[in-house]
DNA sequence: TATGAATGAGTATTCATTCAT
DNA sequence: TATGAATGAATACTCATTCAT
């Protein structure tokens, strides 16, 4: 499905809205009001409400799908060198794409799906998983990795920090005491601090390399 | 601020109803068809909507507040046996309340969250992440963990693994190939399993201990 | 089902209206500003627009069942003498609620009627040929009525009468001259104008009387 | 007026429409979707949907006017010879254009007719009532028909009967037991069924012939 | 001549809340 | 204390029509 340029700047809008006030509570009023055009538009352009989120989503799940997959069948990478682009692509998706993941966290928690939707995300989601899981059985085979590793559970930690990070950044910021701090600026450090730390984490819980003896 | 038996059982059932649907996505009319209550009871019992769901929170971090501190001060047990008794509390805690820790999560990402609510909320997360502190540094001092540790990082991971596996559990149950096992039955895996999983992370992330040389 | 005055007076207005123009033509605004309520009234004690029509008709078809069969049990009565009292007892029916039989006849000539309402016009029309089968059969075994006679166009027949004659009145009064006359005298003029005619077309169709030799 | 042949196929599919759904059920959307047009087509021919109405009305009442007239001068034809044929050929103008028919008894039902629309059913049926007139007459003074009829209401009973048989032909079906009757097929049986109806009717009513005795 | 885009007024319905009792 | 009735504002959406091209 092709969209034209009103019919995207729609969805960015739509997008930045579901994101802060979630679906049911933004009204196409709302956006239209916020993307300066006529309400009717919403309903000529995409039906209903229903179908520009659906919308937001096909365009949004294109563009996560080719990314990742090229990338990694580099010959030339250790295992964890690759566990560790992988980090940082997840990372920089999440946090590039901060609305449209907010919707989606919001989507996984509502019971209120649609199919359409729910789909989409499920699809998402196994997509990862399998990536994930051949990354980490390369490793294993090549003895680099460790057997006695929860893929699921690895995943859901590497998604759910970011995720969670995301969600509560404006805590992080005065707990960490950066509330002087610009927000792009926060942002930045953010990133790097999560790529830290979580590749921190993959290497001393999935690598069989000896992390800090006697530090 | 007290409540009565009746206004108890709204609070319960608006939790559950915001859980699955969204504060937004949920009307007054909903509570009060589920609760088999008129629907004037909840503007005459608590003024507002959004002065419910203001309950809601009231209640339920009352309820959370004084648990853990107690139990941490126990002098016999060593650093790593407190972290772990900790992750498994967080675990509890957190799954034994799921709806409303879907609903923080959805106020954790809205804007238009009110300062009642937010203030809550910060409250809470300082006050864990004091509880914390004290834990890791306690350690710390004791020779038993890492000095190089993002605490807030750690919290984020602790709090988001949970909180994105019960987001995502109708997921995981697919990925994890156990469609067929009973709802009730597979909580109890997830809680273990995330129990296991958490644990072994903060081994290898915060303690000094080698984990799994030749392995 | 019953009604309370305020839904009664509702459905009253309502009738009205969708007499004149139509039920698409007929917006719940027109009906709330006429019966001088909320528009949210309809919805409140209807459900729906829908539904409201489907009120009105449950509570007019209920008014029209019982009325006829008892009377024309009447053993001292001749068939033709039968035929004659319930003539009049459908022109009485249908003058007496033009709004109710316009609507009806609209949607008989719909497609878009629900099944509700088709089925109950359905089972009123069933109730009525049966009645009239009865009446006339009763009086072909008395040799009174001819054997000749298609029963269902003669229905059609008396219906169609009426019902031109009242969908026309306004084009009727015209053409007869008497454009001057108050419409309540007209009415009254119209019933007994279609009674006479009728019985005459009755009379001379389906009774074995030799009408009018040498006149 | 004079219609080109894209006009003449919107209103012949705005016909279809109007009259199974009615002037106000029937969107232009529907028209042009139909009709495999743009929406902007219909203004732009008609100026208007109740412009297009007009047309259709326009349209109709010319193929109406002229036929009737010419065949009954013929003077070797008896009156009841005329009012037979006059019989066949309302049927047959009212079959054949039962769409256009039924939009007509709704606009007949409503206040909300245009005075355009009103007036040229108005006029056609001033015409229909001249010509009835004279037929009559001039069979009274020839001494074929009967002195007290009443005129208006013979020809009221005509087209109602017809009419009615229309607009409830579904029932009519059912009743008759013929609902595995096609539809065109049930057409032609309900035409001459009408036929002989009406001119039995017509026969016992109005002429002076002795129609049965000793039947 | 023809049309895709756009619009503002309109649609029915639902909303949280208030009021009289 | 409790509630059925009522309300006005808001909801998403559809309408006939217009306009620039």
């Amino acid at each position: 499905m092709e969209y034209n340029t009103k019919q995207l700047q729609i969805i960015e809008v739509a997008e930045r809205l579901f994101a802060s006030k979630g679906f049911a509570g933004t009204s196409v009023r709302d956006i239209a009001q916020e993307a300066d055009i006529n309400v009717a538009m919403i309903s000529y352009y995409f039906g209903s409400k229903e179908k520009l989120i659906e919308a937001l989503f096909s365009v949004r799940m294109v563009q996560t799908r080719t990314q990742i997959e090229m990338i990694l069948q580099n010959e030339e990478l250790t295992p964890l060198q690759k566990v560790n682009i992988w980090i940082d692509m997840v990372i920089d998706r999440l946090m590039s794409n901060q609305c449209f993941h907010k919707i989606m966290m919001r989507e996984q928690l509502s019971t209120e799906r649609t199919p359409i939707i729910s789909g989409q995300i499920m699809e998402l989601k196994i997509r990862n998983m399998e990536l994930m899981k051949k990354l980490i059985t390369e490793g294993q085979e090549k003895g680099a990795f460790r057997h006695d590793v929860d893929l699921t559970l690895m995943v859901t930690t590497l998604y759910g920090t970011i995720n969670h990070a995301m969600a509560t950044q404006d805590y992080l910021k005065i707990i960490q005491g950066k509330e002087g701090v610009e927000d792009s600026q926060y942002q930045l450090y953010l990133r790097s601090a999560l790529s830290t730390h979580l590749k921190s984490i993959f290497k001393s819980s999935v690598s069989n390399e000896i992390a800090h003896v006697n530090q």
